[in-house]
DNA sequence: TTATATATGTGATAACATAACATTTAGTCA
DNA sequence: TGACTAAATGTTATGTTATCACATATATAA
């Protein structure tokens, strides 16, 4: 992990490649998907949890099977389901994403409103961020609606070069 | 297969969810893909060219393990790196594209020029429509800019219910 | 021709994902 | 409380997608 610093974001920006307070990034992020939880009625077991946990600890796109491992270290069952069944809660309440690209997860990093998000992959450290796409999604969905296709979900995900890898390379 | 059309289109607007003269579409395609090919000094060998024209004559999203089985009927090796080298080739050469959300690949619908597509897919009929997407992946483009994210790639796909199955469903 | 690079065939294996069913746990209500 | 029900978890087995490694064949170049 580099810590050069591309420059600096304001809100509604992709988040990801900034250097921050992670710790403070993890338990921010695990009170909100408790609030979210209780307010839909939705639980959020200890598997579940951990699930997340790791999920927001790693900060970047983690595949089921390493997900399996993490979680079999941690006590809960060992076999493929668990971690995709845990995996599938989290995404189905968006709390955390799949990068179809990747075939890998990630967790959300602004859960809570309904959103359809896009990615930078950088295919260098791999480091993965999250934008609000509203105006991306936005311009798909004028497309689709000029022809008459709802649209009911989107994956949109860049593959390219993030801003460390970039300065590294002119380095 | 469905007959029920949708509004007619024009050019820059999606492909694929309407009827046409399939086997001019498929000749035009490959005529294409040889005049291409030519001109890159690629090399479109005969298992190349028969996967372009399963891609082609299928008209829809089709797995590398079922792209297997027709290239073993059609006498060509029945191990999967036949059927992903050459799905890898026509990807690789913009003459086909992979629907990551699908895990399987189509042809491409305007070859040639280099482009980011966009597809729609549908979730009932399992159709697939390519979108010219010039200004979606604009759009993803100048937000990635922002940032200072270098795209080299991009995945844009829609799920949803296409314009024909949303005539059925009314109906 | 000889050398070199590219492409193909094949067997084995890795990586990703789900079906089916038993067991446990959490909430409901007589 | 105990019996009932629904949801969640554990586990076995299997299905699906993708790549590695290496031998052989074909095309291109010197
Ligand atoms: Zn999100
Ligand atoms: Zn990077
Ligand atoms: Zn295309
Ligand atoms: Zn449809």
């Amino acid at each position: 992990m580099t810590s050069l610093q591309p420059k600096a974001k304001r809100g509604g920006n992709p988040v990801g490649f900034e250097t921050h307070d992670h710790a403070h990034c993890i338990g921010t992020a695990i009170s909100a998907a408790d609030t979210l939880c209780e307010q839909k009625a939705l639980r959020l077991t200890p598997v579940r949890r951990k699930t997340l946990e790791i999920l927001l600890q790693e900060h970047r796109a983690i595949g089921a099977y390493e997900m399996l491992d993490h979680l079999r270290e941690a006590g809960f069952g060992s076999q493929p389901p668990v971690a995709y069944r845990a995996l599938e809660f989290l995404v189905a309440n968006g709390l955390a994403h799949k990068i179809e690209r990747l075939n890998a997860f990630i967790a959300c990093t602004h859960p809570g409103a309904t959103h359809s998000p896009a990615f930078m992959i950088c295919r260098l450290c791999q480091s993965v961020a999250e934008a609000r796409s509203t105006h991306i999604g936005g311009s798909f969905i004028d497309a689709a609606d000029a022809v008459g296709f709802q649209i009911e979900q989107t994956v949109i995900e860049a593959e390219g070069v993030c801003p460390a890898c970039t300065q590294e390379a002119k380095a």
